[in-house]
DNA sequence: ATAAACTTTCATTTTTTATTGAAACTTCAA
DNA sequence: TTGAAGTTTCAATAAAAAATGAAAGTTTAT
């Protein structure tokens, strides 16, 4: 394999790997894109590489930014913009997790603790359903603390609880 | 809030949620809703609460048993079949960090391995993607080998984990 | 102030993904 | 072995999500 499939293969498949996880498309393709290129890319670039419209590409490189994991460049004497990736890989994972869990956990938080409040212990159904959802939302209220508190390493969290459990207790 | 509005409340966002991470709006929620169950459902009883036609509630009922979080059940004298979720939560986390990790990210390994291995440093940009998808590798690796380590423990694993993070080094 | 160079927006269209429903299939009881 | 009760499959359809492209908006140089 030469680099220039390599390097579509590797776009595709950070596309394909986005969008299982409900990212769209484009936008992991544009950031892998981005993460592999040696220079800062305009839009010219990316549409031309990815083969998308001028609209999409505005779009999703607005998304990325907004995530904070794409940054815009200026170079002097240049008038276009040109777009570089977020590289450091602990940061990245460090800044989609907190974006994530900003958007989608803490709002999924909010509705759990709502429920699980409700006053219904008429029947079993109905203290099943508070005692289920109670556990539920410790459950991911915990689960997001963790996420905080090792993100707090940011460099090299991954090693470092890697370490922690290969010498279990 | 009584008992029937936030029961449809915590379906309707877990669906929801269910969707951000690239899983099935309505096999979340059927997932949901046997959560909740205080006894095991039949399927007309799942069709009849999320509205659903019976070719869709059999088809996510099949994926969610194929991911191993909801089981058949058979009542004696019943000819009809019932279904139960998978309650406990630490089991649950598991078993979609096994699956999820068996059918996506394993696979992207495989390319991030195949792309990081090419034979290509003609140019400082072909040197920087083998640079840049090796360590890639490495990270997803790595991330995918502490999902493996944490959910050996099984039971609780996400308090043991948080214990470990409480005590910083 | 003008216009060239470039970016953003958003109504429309396309693509992708999920759902339906009816036919085929299975299982069990009589 | 028949048929009633139930389940599965899958081609067709609907719904949701993403992409296009042209018009509107910005910015900068002259």
């Amino acid at each position: 394999m030469e680099y220039q499939e390599a390097k579509t293969k590797f776009v595709q498949t950070w596309g394909a790997l986005g969008s299982q996880w409900g990212i769209n498309k484009t936008m992991a393709q544009i950031h892998a894109f981005l993460m592999v290129s040696y220079e800062p890319a305009s839009m010219e670039d990316i549409m031309e590489e990815l083969q998308i419209s001028r609209g999409n590409a505005s779009m999703n490189l607005r998304a990325l930014m907004d995530w904070g994991i794409v940054y815009k460049e200026y170079k002097t004497g240049e008038r276009r913009e040109f777009f570089t990736a977020e590289k450091d890989l602990d940061e990245l994972a460090v800044k989609i997790a907190r974006e994530r869990s900003k958007r989608e956990i803490k709002p999924a938080l909010k509705v759990l603790k709502e429920v699980s409040s409700i006053n219904a212990n008429a029947t079993a159904a109905e203290r099943h359903f508070v005692d289920q959802t109670t556990k539920l939302y410790d459950f991911v209220l915990q689960a997001d603390n963790v996420l905080d508190k090792i993100t707090e390493y940011k460099d090299n969290w991954l090693a470092q609880l890697l370490v922690k459990f290969m010498k279990k207790p």
